[in-house]
DNA sequence: AAGTGGTCTAGACCACGGC
DNA sequence: CCGTGGTCTAGACCACTTC
């Protein structure tokens, strides 16, 4: 095999992440065209279908848009469906600020249905989290995540108004987020929903409560979150 | 090259066909091993790589699964997560007969607002056919549909409340469905709607806005769903 | 040790797009 | 026409799981 790997990284993620850096980088624009896989397997010594295989994956993540006969081009700023991102990340991604305030940070204990949603034992430690998320300093999320104590205790002592909690599980504590199941309906804001996110009661709210699994398939976090309806809403893409 | 394929039809995909055929015949249960990879080769005479991309498609669309070293297995009967159905289909895959009742299908004009979601110009003729769901002999959903008139115009004279709409399109129209992208919100229940579905005004609903592209990306149907938030939740799931 | 999936090579021919 | 992506070959080594 060529020495094609500089560590122990494949060449596919290597090359990626070449395309990937071009175009967060803006040298490469939505439908500018990007090397083509000869070029690509030629500028980083490697075969076709590694190139190949490097864009494919790009294309399935709708980073880039594949035109046989033609080229391999940018995709258009797409709306990132279905992806799993906090909300740190999805408002980076608009260029926007995030402004979080933690109504509570500390373990509770007893909450049954919660240790449930985790796949834990009933009387188990739980983390429980409060923030409210701001945007043009208007309260229009409030998001309550639990995770098990046992391995995430240490979370109630990290300021999360400023620091991302997805990036801390994922560099400080090595968990790897790999997906979420989601449960969406419609409610009314009732109480203190009401007061933290400054709406009248009755006015209806999004919820969605979702767990969040690590790459092992492990339940790591359990969200419920109650949206602001005319400040929010929420796309999805299914296919058949 | 080999003469893999019978007609044009690339060898991977005849690959997939055989294996979805086993699957779909229950001679492969969830859980069951599928042939490996070198196996399929063999069988299809055919060379590894090939047998490879037949089963990376059908792993992402998570028909099988893999576990390096050990092998390739038929996945477990998985939730349709993000999965385009009818309502026909999801009321049927439940094991549930639908039930549905027209309440207007007529040929439109002047919507500005919908023709363009279905990249229409401003004066196109539409189809618009509104129903209501019922289960357990109560209304719980109110679909409005909205389709190209120039295509679909026969589309009023189908007796829909008995026929799918999507078994028309794709069987009397020819039209192939791929995938749709959807909005989601929370309203209230108010005028028409709250009397429609039978809820009191100011009860919450789940509304879903959402346009299916046919498989070469062309708009076909825009439609607006309230969906009465006690007996209907959205599931979603998110990748990273 | 044998088998599996994951990565990779160094070529090949095809259909199609744009000039 | 040449360049592009799409498909494919006949091998190879690796890390891993299973026995």
């Amino acid at each position: 095999m060529a020495e094609s790997r500089r560590n122990g990284t494949p060449a596919y993620i290597l090359i990626q992440q070449s395309v990937r850096r071009q175009i967060q980088a803006d040298q490469l624009k939505p439908g500018d065209p990007v090397s083509s896989e000869r070029e690509l397997a030629r500028q980083h010594g490697v075969s076709l279908m590694t190139a190949r295989h490097a864009l494919a994956i790009l294309e399935r993540e709708g980073v880039v848009e594949r035109r046989p006969g033609s080229g391999t081009f940018v995709a258009p700023p797409r709306i990132h469906f279905n992806k799993l991102m906090s909300y740190t990340e999805q408002m980076g991604s608009r260029g926007l600020a995030p402004r979080t305030k933690v109504i509570l940070a500390r373990i509770i204990e007893d909450e049954h249905e919660i240790a449930a949603r985790l796949g834990l034992p009933g009387e188990g430690r739980i983390v429980k989290i409060e923030r409210v998320r701001h945007s043009a300093n208007e309260p229009f999320a409030l998001e309550t995540c639990y995770l098990p104590a046992s391995e995430f205790s240490g979370l109630v002592d990290v300021p999360l108004a400023r620091t991302s909690l997805f990036a801390t599980l994922e560099n400080d504590y090595g968990v790897e987020l790999a997906y979420s199941d989601e449960e969406v309906d419609a409610t009314v804001a009732e109480g203190r929903v009401a007061q933290l996110l400054d709406v009248p009661r009755g006015d209806p709210l999004l919820r969605i409560r979702q767990v969040i699994y690590s790459s092992n398939s492990k339940p790591v976090i359990y969200v419920v979150g109650f949206y602001k309806s005319e400040r929010h809403s929420l796309f999805v893409r299914r296919t058949r």
